[in-house]
DNA sequence: ATGATATTTGAACGATCGTTACACTCTGGA
DNA sequence: TCCAGAGTGTAACGATCGTTCAAATATCAT
């Protein structure tokens, strides 16, 4: 039910995830929806962004952070985002959040997502070697990075520039130099 | 006017961005906006996108394809760019389009702005000696670092975040290895 | 089988949505 | 001075918004 609804506000976002729209993705009528979550659209919001927050922490951030091959961990991250991103064919509800007003009723959420992925990502690159200026700077930007080739690849309508990006953000935050 | 459209569609998204909320930043009365705007909201959203493009035309595109200092050019592009989205103070609007289903309706729209913006910086790196290849590549990076830039220092609420951004990026932008 | 609880249905609420229509004021040329 | 057209203010339209609620149904331990 919760990728269900995650569709639909990756989709339209949080001003056009409408209770219509919700109810027609999830065959659940209206009592049903506010049974569940009956602090309304809001709390299906921050549902849905707790679930998405927990699958990065399980599949993405904790294993940067316990990586024994901290490189290995590093590579996985972008197979991973990868295929959960569908090449830019799906949006990061977290980032489309950001963009628009919603932000302002999900900030903590928002900003906790991307500050823990960098942190993650900044301590495996350490890890590996790398200094913690270089470390949090290589971490920056790869985030980024995933963020900004969703945005372009989406506008563009072409996932191989999504994977295009992939390849030099990861060949570049593994091969760094001081 | 047109600038206080613009601001109400990327403070609220294209679905958020309401008449009363359109009435209420412009001062414009109902039927002073249906005159101006025959086509509604559509025609209202379609014209804002326009004048954005006009302006990356005009200070951002053309500059690069025009420059004879390519360097000098694409460093200009970073201070503008910067100075144009308040160090990720203010979205791009058609990046935020780009996430949302106003992608579907605005798709010609959003996808020509990034293709001629990566063109017009691939064409004046590759006058500045790039090959061809690594000028694409450099351009679709750059231009999908500095989206990438605006989403992270939203949510971080940190415009330090989208400078140091805007500092590594012009660096690897101009400063490449083949 | 019974009763308590969980879940679902669907009508309805007031508010707001985008849009239309119409009367009104303003403006500049004849 | 007058008129045509541009621009404005406002009431109202049907549709949809998010939400509430009482009644109906399903589930399950006792």
């Amino acid at each position: 039910m919760i990728p269900l609804l995650a569709e639909v506000f990756r989709e339209h976002g949080y001003e056009g995830a409408t209770i219509s729209r919700i109810h027609d993705k999830t065959g659940f009528g209206r009592g049903s929806l506010y049974h569940f979550f009956p602090g309304g659209k809001e709390d299906m919001a921050a549902a849905v962004l707790a679930e998405v927050d927990g699958w990065f922490e399980q599949h993405i951030f904790e294993p940067l952070r316990q990586a024994d091959d901290a490189e290995l961990a590093i590579g996985q991250m972008f197979d991973a985002v990868t295929t959960y991103f569908r090449s830019g064919g799906r949006v990061c509800l977290v980032g489309a959040f950001a963009l628009t007003d919603a932000r302002n009723r999900f900030g903590a959420a928002v900003g906790g997502y991307f500050a823990r992925w960098i942190e993650a990502l900044a301590l495996a690159l350490r890890h590996a070697g790398a200094s913690d200026s270089m470390a949090v700077a290589l971490a920056e930007d790869a985030v980024l990075g995933i963020q900004g080739a969703i945005v372009i690849a989406r506008s563009l309508d072409d996932r191989a520039a999504f994977e295009r990006a992939m390849q030099r953000i990861q060949a570049r935050t593994l091969v760094w130099k001081e």
